[in-house]
DNA sequence: CCATGCGGGGGTA
DNA sequence: TACCCCCGCATGG
């Protein structure tokens, strides 16, 4: 690699995984990898990202969304599709203004009982809003071992608030079974029975760490590109600086059908992604983030913001695409289907999501991979939790060039999302329901 | 209990 | 053949 280049990448503030271009179904991925990405716990959006293979979220293929496995028949890619996030059917305001928007449990049958349940706020039934950001399906997350590294790659924008983060809701349940133990009956426990772990967020955001340092609770004034982009970062011993562009989002609503900048729950930070296309509102966020979510910092190293630094990472609107009515979930969720704005956002023909689609096979890919190198060892057998590395005998080390081919990576890499004017307009029309406006996520402060 | 992974298998285009 | 989803099983916290 050139001096120059080297410099351009130090500079680019973009993920390593962006910046090289490879798909997940690629036979051969990069290698010689001499950095990776922080961990990645709200990726929306098609992004791709590497991360360390001593990552440990990235070993656990950890997600802030709720990821449930799906079986694409490919030993080699760990596929996983998000199921969405519970809300109250009635869409009722909490007394804080927030709304409730639980974490779907991953089992199903934890799932089917968790839907019996009662919002514990007005006590409609609650409803599994799906996410249908893939054209229609479940945005997808792929998860790939290779020696060294552990390849991510997104697929679909998610169409819903963000649900509460694994991490919260482990630390919820734990504190319920703490309460539950002790105290008989208490008009909480009635939510707690309603909504099990799911509603007790009582402890203090302090409480509710991540499984590794390298989720700031607390963001830190700044972050230079050295930390961002310092391997260690992803090793666990990060240093306290803002890293975690997707994490730090705030779910902004999008221009035109947005949630109305709907938050993750108030245990977040609050940061927001100005940058992001899809952002048409803007927040006042801290000053310390405001510095980094100024136009201007989009090019900036200040921030490690994915959404702000990486179009391809936020798309526009325009993602949104393809929601069509025809889609699976096309008619069981009226109240989300027909009335939910991001549901039915404008997708200008020709956009990203469109060609993106064309990307976003991965079943079988066994087979396309033995085709495409003969010398893949076909026989390993569980890519991810060890280094079974299907590419050890790739003695040639991938070009990490941008290759514009006409193969997947190539296809993303020439992708450029239209800009986000282009649909700050659509959908909002008048009928537009603003009940599933997420101000906030829901908080539990009735204590 | 429930999160996760795995893999068989059905349905559809 | 590609891809989606469901289901049961096993493991582990």
């Amino acid at each position: 690699m050139s001096r120059a280049e080297q410099r351009d990448e130090a500079d680019c503030v973009c993920s390593v995984g962006m910046k090289l271009t490879w798909d997940i179904n690629d036979p051969k991925l990069p290698q010689d990898l001499k950095q990776f990405d922080p961990f990645q716990e709200w990726t929306d959006g098609y992004v791709r990202y590497i991360y360390s293979a001593d990552d440990k979220n990235a070993q656990r293929h950890l997600s802030g969304w709720a990821m449930r496995n799906t079986n694409n028949h490919n030993c080699q890619i760990l596929k996983k599709s998000c199921l969405g996030v519970v809300v109250c059917s009635r869409g009722c305001t909490l007394a804080d203004g927030s709304r409730l928007q639980l974490r779907p449990a991953i089992c199903d049958k934890a799932r089917q009982k968790q839907q019996k349940k009662m919002c514990p706020n007005c006590n409609a039934a609650l409803e599994l809003l799906p996410c249908r950001g893939h054209s229609g399906y479940p945005v997808t997350n792929f998860w790939r071992v290779d020696c060294k590294a552990i390849f991510f790659q997104a697929k679909g924008v998610h169409d819903h608030p963000r649900p509460e983060s694994k991490s919260e809701t482990e630390a919820r349940r734990s504190s319920v079974k703490r309460r539950v133990s002790s105290p008989p009956f208490t008009p909480k426990r009635r939510l707690i029975d309603a909504l099990g772990p799911a509603l007790l967020c009582v402890e203090p955001p302090e409480r509710i760490s991540f499984i590794e340092p390298n989720f700031p609770q607390h963001y830190p004034p700044f972050q230079s590109t050295e930390s961002y982009y310092n391997p260690h970062n992803a090793l666990g011993e990060a240093p306290p600086t803002l890293q975690k562009p997707a994490n730090t989002r705030l779910y902004m609503g999008r221009p035109g059908y947005e949630f109305q900048g709907y938050l993750t729950s108030p245990t977040y930070p609050v940061t927001s992604d100005l940058c992001d296309p899809r952002s048409g509102s803007q927040i006042q966020v801290t000053p310390v983030l405001a510095s980094s979510s100024t136009p201007s910092s989009s090019s900036a190293p200040l921030s490690s913001s994915s959404s702000s630094f990486d179009p391809q990472t936020k798309p526009p609107p325009a993602w949104k695409e393809l929601l069509k009515s025809s889609a699976p979930y096309g008619d069981n969720h009226h109240y989300y289907s027909t009335e939910y704005p991001c549901r039915y956002p404008s997708n200008p023909p020709g956009s990203p999501a469109a060609l993106q689609t064309i990307i976003t096979t991965t079943t079988k890919v066994n087979s396309v991979l033995r085709f495409r190198q003969p010398l893949l060892s076909v026989g390993e057998k569980k890519g991810l939790p060890g280094c079974s590395s299907l590419l050890d005998d790739a003695s040639s080390s991938y070009s990490t060039e941008v290759k514009v081919t006409d193969e997947p990576g190539g296809v993303i890499k020439s992708l450029s999302f239209p800009p986000e004017p282009l649909q700050t307009k659509t959908e909002r029309t008048d009928g537009y329901d603003y009940h599933y406006a997420y101000p906030n996520t829901y908080r539990y402060d009735d204590y």
